[in-house]
DNA sequence: TATTGTTATACTCTATAACTATA
DNA sequence: TATAGTTATAGAGTATAACAATA
């Protein structure tokens, strides 16, 4: 027997009662579809721990990198992260503003700039991959370790197979 | 023994070598790291098989909601698809000026309108699901049905994380 | 000629506040 | 008072074209 509520309002073009659960469709199995949706809740999750730093996750990426990998050039950085180099320029220049990081002349090119930390930029990355770390192991207590385990390695499968348009 | 390759060029702040890749640092271990890059990789995958058609994902996943339930209301389907309501007016209206979908009038309340597919929507969406199984069948190809089937349910469990802020 | 960094620009997505016309 | 839809606006993210300085 089919219960649905009642409702008094739609009358002949047979339109979805008010307070039905909405049918996906297809979109319910697309993989695009549930890794943006899952990408969207760890980044807001992300936004939470983050927020009182003021730091978000394209400028948390850019430091770890300098942190790990002083005096590359923007470039270089911008390949490593998958963001275009003119839309670079803003996403550092904030970061610098706010003292973080510096650009500096490199001898014998002076075309290019290599990118560091400054000391404040280092005890910066300190404190958010503190955050990291916390925000990090909340979803993996919910995925368990070796839930968490294949995920990565999933994801990672797919990214690679990005680079290989089939 | 460690081998390095040669630079002649950056001297005493011992940066990093021009052509050495770069360490990711902590980056590689975060999942919403993991899920950015494999979600930018699917949406490109889509945006190539759905530029022909000039559809983007929201667009697409608007059209497949209203197909499958015709005579939502604007709120139900933005809050169906985490679409804040006052950003989903320019998104319909983009295919209400297309021909592709419509506001009707609501019999008991003048406030809302139901919202339809028009034929020629209702032919786009047939085409869209079409575009999307074929997308689709390259990433479950990748992964393996199984794989693609263990994805989807961790993607899931993290999504309802999202919900449940411990 | 090619590369590095940059400016200008535009479009999409997202977010908040405030308005209107209804209910 | 509350709700449905809308307008205006602003901030990020992402995209292309074009330029100057340098290699």
């Amino acid at each position: 027997m089919i219960m649905m509520p009642v409702s008094a309002v739609l009358e002949d073009e047979s339109p979805a009662q008010p307070d039905a659960p909405v049918d996906l469709g297809p979109l319910s199995g697309l993989l695009g579809y549930a890794l943006r949706r899952a990408q969207l809740a760890v980044f807001q999750d992300f936004h939470r721990h983050f927020a009182e730093a003021g730091i978000r996750p394209a400028q948390f990426s850019v430091l770890v990198v300098l942190r790990h990998n002083p005096g590359l050039r923007a470039t270089q950085v911008a390949a490593a992260l998958g963001i275009k180099r003119t839309n670079f320029v803003p996403l550092f220049d904030g970061l610098a503003a706010r003292g973080l990081a510096e650009r500096r002349q490199v001898k014998g090119d002076r075309r290019a700039s290599a990118l560091f930390l400054t000391p404040a930029g280092i005890g910066m990355v300190a404190r958010l991959e503190q955050l990291a770390a916390r925000h990090e192991a909340k979803f993996a207590a919910r995925l368990g370790a070796e839930g968490r385990y294949q995920l990565m390695g999933l994801l990672h499968r797919l990214t690679e197979a990005a680079f290989d348009p089939g």
